[in-house]
DNA sequence: TTTTGAGTTGTTCGA
DNA sequence: GTCGAACAACTCAAA
C-alpha cells in the first residue's frame, strides 16, 4: 500500500472526509500536514451513486449541520471544505486533474460498498501514478486483524471482547494539525445548499436541533459532559431512559466527529469508576463487534445472519407497522421510545430493545422493516449497528438473543421507568395517569382514567396485541421454525 | 480431532 | 413477596 514514490512539494495533497469530519485525530489530516505539501480538502459523497445506500432522513439533517460546522473549523487553519457528490473514483480522478495533485489520503471505510468503491478509487489513481496512502480512525481494531485461533471472524461478543482487550490498549489520539498549507489554486466546490439536506416542509428537524449540536465541539462536549456527570454509575445507570445516564455520543461517532481512540482512551485514563468505565468500554467495544461482523459479512443489513431464519413466516401487516412507527401501539414504554426517536433522531438503547422486540416478536414483523425505519429516522443510523442489533432482537444474528426471549413491554416499563419520567416526557396524554397505571392504563378504572383525562381508544390508543397472546403466538413460531430444516 | 465450557440486556411458573 | 428453574438446543472458541 504505502510506496516510495516520492511526491513533488509544490503539487497538493488531497485529503478525502467521508465519516471523519473532525481535525484531532485525524491521521490523513495529520499525514497530509506533515508533507508540508498544500492541502485539499474535500468531502465526497457517495451514498447515492450506484451500490450506494442513501443516509435516512435524520442522518441528512446531521450532515448539513456537521459539514458546516466542519467546514468552520477548517476555515480557521485557512482550508476550504471542497463539497462534491457522485461516484468516489470518478470525483477523485477529477479533483486530481483540477489540482495537480500527486498525493490522496483518507482514513478507510468498513462498509461493503465504501470498499468496493475506495478499492475502485485507489486502482484508477495508481494506474495515473498518484500517491495513495490510507488510515486507521474510524474503528480501534481493523477488522481483519482480530481473529479466532483457528483463524476466522469471531461471531461471539465476549471472546471478540478478550481479544480486544488482549492487544492492548489502541495507539492514543493525535492532536489536530495547528498549521497546513492552503493550495493557492481555485477548486470549485457544490454548494451545500444545494444538497437540500434539511427537512423544509414539514420542518420536523427542530426536536433534532434542541437535542443535538452535530460537529466536532459539540462532541467533545458530549464526552466532557459525560466523563464528569454520568460516567458514575453508568453501570447501573445506564438502563434508565428517564435518565440523561449514556453517553449519547453514537451520532457523533458515526459522523467521525470523534473517533474512538479518543473517547477509549478518555475513558480508560479514568482513575476511579472502574467498574463503569470498564462497562462502558465494552459498549464502544460492541460497535467494534458490530463493524467485525459487518466486514466478515456484507450482507448483514439484508440477509439473515442465521439462514435458517430465511424460512421464518412474517407477518407482512402494514397498518401494525404504521402504528409502531408512530407510536400508537398501546404500549406505553413502546410509543414513547417511538417518539423519541421520531422527535430527536435518537432513541435510549433499553427502549430499543424493548421496541425491537415488540416490532419482532409481538407483530411478527420482518426485522428489516424495522432496520429500514431506524435508518431513515436515527441520526446514528450505520450499516453495522443497525442490522447486527435488529438481527441480534430477531434471534437471527450473531450471538443472538434466544428465540424465548420475549420482552414484556409492561414489565420492562416498571423496571426502567418506574417513577414514568420517560413515559411522562414523550406520552403526554397519560402524564396524568398514577405510576401503577402508566404501563398498563388498561387496568386502570373508569375514575382514574377520567380523572387523568384518558379515554382509550380516542385519547391513547388500546393495545395493537395482547402481550399474552402475542407471546404465545411468537414463540409457537419460533418454535416451529427452529425444527424443520 | 475431540471435548468442553460458555454464551449482553428476560419472562413465567410454581414452590 | 421471593426464589430458582425451565425455557432448547446449538454454535462457537479454545484447550
Amino acid at each position: 500500500m504505502t510506496t516510495d514514490r516520492r511526491t513533488d512539494p509544490a503539487r497538493p495533497v488531497i485529503v478525502l472526509f467521508r465519516h471523519d469530519l473532525r481535525l484531532s485525530d485525524n491521521r490523513a489530516l495529520t499525514e497530509a500536514a506533515a508533507t508540508g505539501k498544500p492541502v485539499v480538502a474535500a468531502f465526497v459523497r457517495d451514498d447515492e451513486a450506484p451500490g450506494g445506500r442513501p443516509i435516512g432522513g435524520a442522518r441528512r439533517w446531521w450532515l448539513h449541520r456537521s459539514l458546516e460546522a466542519f467546514a468552520h473549523s477548517l476555515k480557521s487553519l485557512g482550508i476550504p471544505l471542497v463539497l462534491r457528490r457522485g461516484e468516489m473514483q470518478a470525483i477523485v480522478a477529477s479533483l486530481v486533474e483540477e489540482t495537480g495533485a500527486d498525493m490522496v489520503v483518507w482514513n478507510r471505510r468498513y462498509d461493503p460498498h465504501g470498499i468496493e468503491a475506495d478499492t475502485a478509487m485507489k486502482a484508477t489513481l495508481s494506474a495515473a501514478d498518484v500517491r495513495c496512502r490510507s488510515f486507521e480512525g474510524f474503528l480501534l481494531h481493523e477488522p481483519w486483524r482480530l481473529k479466532t485461533g483457528s483463524g476466522g471472524p469471531y461471531k461471539v461478543y465476549t471472546p471478540f471482547w478478550r481479544a480486544l482487550l488482549a492487544t492492548g490498549d489502541p495507539r492514543p489520539p493525535l492532536p489536530a494539525p495547528t498549521r497546513l498549507a492552503a493550495f493557492a489554486g481555485k477548486v470549485t466546490t457544490e454548494n451545500l445548499a444545494d444538497w437540500n439536506l434539511l427537512p423544509m416542509r414539514p420542518n420536523w428537524a427542530e426536536g433534532l436541533s434542541a437535542e443535538w449540536t452535530p460537529g466536532e465541539a459539540g462532541a467533545r462536549r458530549r464526552l466532557e459532559d459525560f466523563l464528569s456527570d454520568a460516567i458514575e454509575g453508568y453501570s447501573r445507570q445506564r438502563d434508565v431512559p428517564g435518565l440523561r445516564s449514556t453517553s449519547r455520543l453514537s451520532p457523533h461517532l458515526a459522523h467521525g466527529e470523534i473517533s474512538p481512540f479518543q473517547v477509549w482512551h478518555a475513558v480508560r485514563g479514568l482513575a476511579s469508576w472502574k467498574e463503569d468505565s470498564d462497562k462502558f468500554l465494552r459498549e464502544l467495544a460492541w460497535r467494534e463487534f458490530s463493524w467485525h461482523l459487518l466486514f466478515h459479512f456484507p450482507g448483514l443489513p439484508t440477509e439473515n445472519f442465521n439462514a435458517r431464519f430465511d424460512a421464518f413466516e412474517w407477518r407482512g401487516d402494514e397498518t401494525s407497522l404504521r402504528l409502531w412507527q408512530k407510536g400508537l401501539t398501546g404500549y406505553p414504554i413502546v410509543d414513547a421510545g417511538m417518539r423519541e426517536l421520531w422527535r430527536t433522531g435518537w432513541m435510549h438503547n433499553r427502549v430499543r430493545m424493548v421496541a425491537a422486540s415488540f416490532l419482532v416478536k409481538h407483530l411478527l414483523i420482518d426485522w428489516r422493516e424495522g432496520e429500514r425505519w431506524f435508518w431513515d429516522t436515527l441520526v446514528d443510523a450505520d450499516p453495522a449497528n443497525n442490522a447486527a442489533s435488529w438481527q441480534w432482537v430477531a434471534g437471527s444474528g450473531a450471538d443472538a438473543a434466544p428465540y424465548f426471549r420475549v420482552f414484556n413491554p409492561v414489565l420492562q416499563g416498571e423496571k426502567f421507568d418506574p417513577k414514568g419520567v420517560y413515559v411522562r416526557a414523550f406520552v403526554p396524554e397519560l402524564a396524568k395517569l398514577p405510576d401503577n397505571r402508566l404501563h398498563r392504563p388498561w387496568e386502570a378504572d373508569a375514575a382514574t382514567l377520567s380523572s387523568a383525562g384518558v379515554k382509550l381508544g380516542a385519547t391513547y390508543p388500546v393495545a395493537v396485541v395482547d402481550h399474552q397472546e402475542a407471546r404465545q403466538r411468537a414463540l409457537a413460531i419460533y418454535n416451529a421454525t427452529r425444527g424443520d430444516e
